[in-house]
This record gives structure tokens, sequence and C-alpha cells, in this order.
DNA sequence: GGCTACTTGTGACAAATATCACATAATAGA
DNA sequence: TCTATTATGTGATATTTGTCACAAGTAGCC
């Protein structure tokens, strides 16, 4: 039984009709993470979908040798394509999932799914849109790291935390550095030249994206 | 009506159940592509789900310059994720696909896709298996553009060719800069160094992959 | 054989990015 | 206010990769 009503969850899921939503009301669960707390991790097995319903959720991989490579945020209304693949599968998870902020998420055990797709189709087709959307996402990461050179790739990346965080990010160039996998003076001097331009203004510990 | 038998659709996709294995037989449609021809291209609209019966398919992203980049083969016994999820949501494909060979298709209009969801679960876990593991696929894709140096991706490139098209690659290595996104010298020199350590063993128009 | 197109080899150089070393600036906390 | 810590700026240099120019080998074809 989850903390929201069926109708704030049809509120949070507008591709959820009556029947699911209080399906998931019903069976569901709410849990909440704190502030910089670890939704995934990799190694990690998943008996749970995961459905965001308050907060921001960051996603990225890590290579073998501690790097980092920034992929995409979870949103509320948009659930984590990846526990619903390590579920299906029992397979454990090979990316990073932090909370950004305190993140409210309702976690469907795996025992529904086979009802839920079966019962409920507006089920499946939430579940197929969260996986093309993400799916999407990779590629436009995959683009930017293969064909562009790092003055595009920071100014992509930029754009993507302004996107969901909101215009003043609060980054260090370090912080940036670790997302992109590049180093902190290469990112310096782009931000540099991105002030200069005035698509940035940059102040210690923070950078204001004009667009 | 496909050409293939119930029987042998089953046998090409084991995931499959009797049950869903003649509902393809009924209402797949079947196609042959030659080699060479386009499965898909970006901005193509799919009406069907493509699921492969016979022959290898390469799928690549390309770049806005033309520039290209490989993500991996299609094969017997798989489904091409992408028309799954462009015809979900009618949105046009954004990868190439072509065959590799001559390649057998089984075609499932768009309108059986919530019958399939509902009324066979070992179809929607054939979906959500192919989603995931080319999810996993474009992870690992990322991993090597975003952590590892031209040597090592070189490297990993020819082991999946080889271990899907056999030891004995057909590519110059002018095809090869072309998939990984390089260029022809820097490939060449790489090579050579491979083959000192024994790893390959190059002909004109070939190269041959020891492990 | 001789022409041509394609493939590969290789040195020299250019561009992008990473790394190192160190300076300076801002902030938090004692 | 002083100090320690963290964040940023910047030149010099190294490494990796890409580009250019051209040589040489191979195969097909008349």
């Amino acid at each position: 039984m989850t903390d929201l009503s069926t109708n704030e969850i049809q509120q949070q899921f507008p591709l959820f009709d009556s029947a699911l939503a209080e399906f998931i009301h019903e069976h569901g669960e709410s849990k909440v993470f704190e502030s910089g707390s670890v939704l995934m991790k990799p190694g990690q097995f998943f008996k749970y979908a995961m459905i965001i319903v308050k907060g921001r959720v960051k996603l990225y991989r890590e290579g073998e040798d501690g790097e980092e490579y920034f992929m995409y945020f979870l949103e509320p209304g948009s659930a984590c394509a990846l526990s619903m693949m390590c579920m299906a599968r029992s397979q454990s998870s090979t990316v990073m999932a932090i909370a950004l902020e305190e993140t409210e998420v309702i976690m469907i055990p795996m025992q529904y799914m086979d009802t839920l797709m079966r019962n409920y189709p507006s089920w499946y087709h939430f579940v197929i849109e969260t996986y093309r959307s993400r799916f999407e996402e990779m590629l436009s990461v995959v683009d930017q790291i293969a064909f562009k050179n790092m003055d595009e790739r920071l100014d992509w990346y930029l754009k993507r935390q302004a996107d969901t965080l909101g215009k003043n990010l609060m980054l260090t160039h370090q912080q940036i550095a670790n997302d992109i996998n590049s180093s902190r003076e290469v990112v310096s001097r782009l931000l540099k030249k991105m002030e200069k331009t005035g698509r940035i203004t940059m102040e210690r510990n923070s950078i204001h994206w004009n667009g």
C-alpha cells in the first residue's frame, strides 16, 4: 500500500489508467531516499520495479578504474528502466543511481509483473515508453562521446543539467569533469570560453546557464 | 502467414511457447532482405516488429556529418528492439541497419501488439529480454568510447566481430576505421602492433582473429 | 604485359586533450 | 583575524589521435 492515493498516482503518471493506478496504490510500497543516498549500484539485484514520485535521481556509469560518466536523470513520473530490466532477469545492475534530493519512489514487487503486463495495457505502454526514451537518451550520449569534441560535449552536458535542475547549477569544475570523464583544467578553460561568449556566467561553486 | 512452420519458429526462438509460435506463424509476414540492403534507416517509421530468422544485420549510428559508429549485430533468434520501440510510438528510427548476408525476417504487424502482450506472456518476456540485452550492449559501447583508448577499443571491436562473424574477418582498415570513427592510418598502425603480439594475422582485405 | 583502382605502410606534422606545477582567490572555521 | 581548505586560473609539456603526403604492394582487366 503506497502513501499516495490512487488519484495522486494518476496525476503523477498520466499514462496510467485508473485501474492501474488503483492496483499500484494497493500493491506498491512507498519508500523515501535521502538526498545523496544510493538507489542502485553495480552488483545490486532487484525485486522491485521503481517508479519515481518525487525528487531527482542521477544515473551514471562507472568504469573499471573508478571513472564516471553521466548518463541521465530520473524525474517524477518516470520509471527506472534498469530496475525493471534487472528484475526481469534477476540480473545485477551495472550503473550507479544516486538521489540528488530527497526522493520518493514506489516499489512494485516483481511478483505482480505478469498480472500488470497481462491485465493493464497502460502498464506495458508505460514500460515500453520508459525503455524507448532511455534508449534514445543512451543513443544521444553515444553521439556525443563518439562524434563531438569536448567543447560541444560540455555545452550539451550543461544544457541537460539546466533543463532538469534549473539554470542555476551548483557544480564545481571538478564535478563536471568527473561527469564527462575529462579533467578539471580542461573544463575550466572551456568554461572560461563559454563565459566570454555569454552562454554561461560563472561564480564560485556555481554556474548560471544563459542558454 | 509466415514461410516458417510453427515448429521452425519455436526452434529459432526458444523463449516462445507453442501458442505464441502458432500465433506468429499465422499473423506474421515473411520477408527477405538481400545482402547489403537497408532494413532500417534514420527517419523511417515502423508498422511492424521485426524478428530475425536467418542472416546477420549490422546496426550503426550515423552522426550529423556522415560519421558512423558501430553498435551491434542482430542475429537469428533476436528481435530488432528499435523497430519495436519506434512502432510503439510511431516514431522514426535513428539508426542504420543493413543486412550483411541474405537475411530473413518475420514482420509482425503493429495491430497485434496488444493481443500479444496481453495473451502471450512469453511474448513480453521476449520483448523485455530484447530490450535488456540491447541496453546492456549500449552500455558497453559507452564504456568503450568514454573510458578506453583506441587500441583497446579496436581490440574489443575485433573481438565482437569475430564472435558473431567468425575469426576470419573480411574487413579493410578503412571499414574498421569507419566503424569506430577513427582514421585508416591510425587503425593500420594499431593493427600492426596487434599483429606483432600475435593477437591477429593480417592479409589484404582480411584479418584473422587469433584471440 | 601494362594500365588502373584499391589497399596498406610510413614519416612528418597538427590538433585535441591530459597532466603537471604552481599561483591566486574565496570560504569556512577556529 | 588568521589559517586551512577548497575552488579556480594558467603556462608548459606530454600523450593521443587525426591529417597530409606520398610510396609501395596487390588485384582485376583489357
